[in-house]
DNA sequence: ACGTGGACTTGGAAGAACTTGT
DNA sequence: ACAAGTTCTTCCAAGTCCACGT
């Protein structure tokens, strides 16, 4: 019936610490002077200082956004005194957080224990929840505290002041016949509700975008799991129609109408390139990024001839958090389409690339969306995305499996993995310690390298040793030195396999697929096969999220 | 039918915690 | 014991999709 729990209870969530005013002795100048500031600018100002390492700091509009946030917080002569954020001397602020951390980190023992400590208990106090007879880890108890916004990619409203939620922004949503969290002395909820239909336990309106946060479940919970393992239910219905499916969106390529044929086209590069959907979105509020259905003509070139192959589409444009998709696809013959090639050699970059000339709109998610209802109950563009993922997880485990040695076993399985992060565009920024890392490996490679010959002379002396002697001495000799070079070689493949490994990962994130595309049971069903310790596959969280599906799959599982 | 707000999933980066080698 | 390196956890932004109201 929708509901999503019957009882639930929990103790509200955990605001930011109150700011602490600056000591005297840290000054901020300004045009070269000290001055002192009224607490609420220097708390804005401090949001700055922490930053001054950071590349957001030099951008224009992180500058020109922060500068007039803060000057709100001004008082007026402050106002009047602070016009120009180039004459703003934060550095002194910012040596005081430096030498804070440091401080921080050189910390005693015994303090750093009492820290956790008194950490652990705030968990336990507010880190969980009541829901239908259990208790449930909260996936994020702890109110965001406030500073800037920093938004990926060029975001308009990058560095504009996040302020500080007050228990009089805060919806508490319970049972009504548990115990109501208690706000902070003195301070009122802005309201109290017992909404059944929805699993966030609070929620607060933000600054920024307008939108509204949440505090709801961990992974590992019962609310979540089931939704997770629906999901993947969903993803193999797809599996047991997706060739009817891929038929008819060939045929619509033929369509008479172009908004059938252009739907076609959309779902065509959904399925086989595992596009987003593309939403639309409100233009100057976020950063210029797109999915299939917003993209624009700029964002793709065709080449009807490109090296050996024939209809080559290029696709060069910003995704999710601004991360860039490039890649060059020869499209399948009938997919040439005419009305592709046509419409876009002479429209505008600027154009949708799937305008819609005959009804008012271009194709949008939720026209795609409904014929995918239409197709399958519950099947949505995303689901394609999850399908494709966890599909080609288990044929690359296949195609993989070998009778290899465990680190063997873990390498095809990070590289089926990366297959799949490489389809989905899960990329990273290389790691900042990337080429010292990967050349500290090759030293140790090298160094096991040498050993391994020098065991190998070692053998071979003792071989001749053997030889002329024929004792039992000499024998074991041999024997040890054979048991040491295999050693030895273990150690080196272990190592090599290390090394591959990392470099073939360097740019590519694996969690976000291992995380929310790739359906556990597929993991845990070849591990189970493979005599793999689950360990080495997910660890402890990954282990409590996916709980339901190491407790439910066989070795023989299907996705 | 359409547009908007709301709820929930997905995403990479940064910071914290742990491990390893010296 | 400690510094460096690696892995895990947290953070919070940015998507998807649906429900609801007009």
């Amino acid at each position: 019936d929708g509901s999503k729990w019957r009882f639930l209870e929990h103790k509200g969530p955990v605001f930011a610490p109150l700011y602490e005013p600056m000591p005297d002795k840290v000054k901020f100048y300004y045009d070269g002077k000290p001055m002192k500031l009224s607490a609420p600018a220097e708390e804005v100002a401090t949001f700055f200082a922490k930053m001054l390492d950071h590349e957001y700091t030099t951008k224009d509009i992180f500058r020109k956004n922060f500068f007039k946030d803060w000057r709100k917080e001004m008082t007026s002569e402050e106002k009047t005194k602070i016009t120009d954020l180039n004459k703003c001397n934060f550095s002194e602020m910012n040596e005081y957080f430096k030498a804070q951390s440091e401080a921080r980190k050189q910390m005693s023992k015994e303090e750093k224990q009492k820290i956790k400590e008194e950490n652990e208990r705030l968990l336990q106090e507010y880190g969980f929840c009541l829901m239908d007879n259990h208790k449930e880890r909260i996936g994020n108890f702890r109110i965001e505290p406030p500073g800037l916004f920093r938004g990926r990619g060029d975001h308009p409203k990058m560095g504009m002041l996040k302020r500080r939620i007050r228990p009089e922004d805060i919806i508490i949503n319970c049972s009504k016949d548990s115990k109501h969290p208690k706000p902070p002395p003195g301070t009122k909820w802005k309201e109290v509700r017992h909404d059944n239909k929805v699993t966030w336990l609070a929620s607060w309106t933000e600054n920024i975008q307008g939108s509204i946060k949440y505090i709801m479940l961990n992974p590992s919970s019962r609310i979540k799991g089931e939704k997770d393992w629906q999901k993947y239910e969903t993803a193999r219905r797809l599996k047991k129609c997706v060739d009817r499916i891929r038929t008819q969106y060939r045929d619509d390529w033929k369509s008479k109408e172009m908004r059938i044929r252009q739907r076609a086209v959309a779902l065509y590069f959904i399925d086989k390139l595992a596009l987003r959907a593309g939403n639309e979105k409100e233009e100057g509020e976020t950063a210029d990024t797109v999915g299939c259905c917003s993209l624009r003509v700029e964002h793709i070139k065709l080449y009807p001839k490109m090296d050996e192959q024939e209809y080559v589409v290029e696709f060069d444009f910003l995704g999710k958090d601004s991360i860039r998709y490039y890649n060059k696809i020869p499209v399948e013959k009938r997919v040439r389409l005419q009305h592709l090639f046509h419409s876009i050699s002479s429209a505008s970059p600027i154009c949708t690339l799937f305008p819609s000339f005959h009804s008012r709109c271009p194709l949008q998610t939720s026209i795609l969306n409904k014929h995918l209802q239409e197709l399958m109950d519950g099947l949505t563009a995303k689901v394609f995305r999850t399908y494709n993922a966890s599909i080609t997880l288990q044929q690359q485990l296949k195609e993989l499996a070998s009778d290899d040695s465990l680190p063997a076993k873990i390498l095809s399985y990070n590289r089926a993995n990366r297959a799949v992060a490489i389809l989905c565009n899960h990329q990273r920024a290389p790691p900042k310690t990337f080429e010292k890392s990967m050349q500290n490996l090759q030293t140790k490679i090298d160094e096991k390298q040498n050993q391994l010959s020098a065991a190998r002379k070692q053998l071979k002396a003792a071989k001749a040793d053997h030889k002329a002697s024929h004792d039992d001495k000499s024998k074991k000799a041999v024997e040890l030195k054979r048991k040491a070079i295999q050693r030895i070689e273990e150690q080196l493949m272990k190592l090599q396999v290390q090394a591959t490994d990392r470099e073939e990962n360097k740019q590519i994130a694996l969690g976000t697929s291992k995380l929310n595309y790739l359906d556990p049971r597929i993991s845990v069903a070849w591990c189970k096969k493979w005599d793999v310790p689950i360990e080495k596959i997910y660890n402890k969280t990954q282990r409590e999220k996916f709980a339901w599906a190491i407790d439910m799959a066989e070795k023989d599982y299907e996705f």
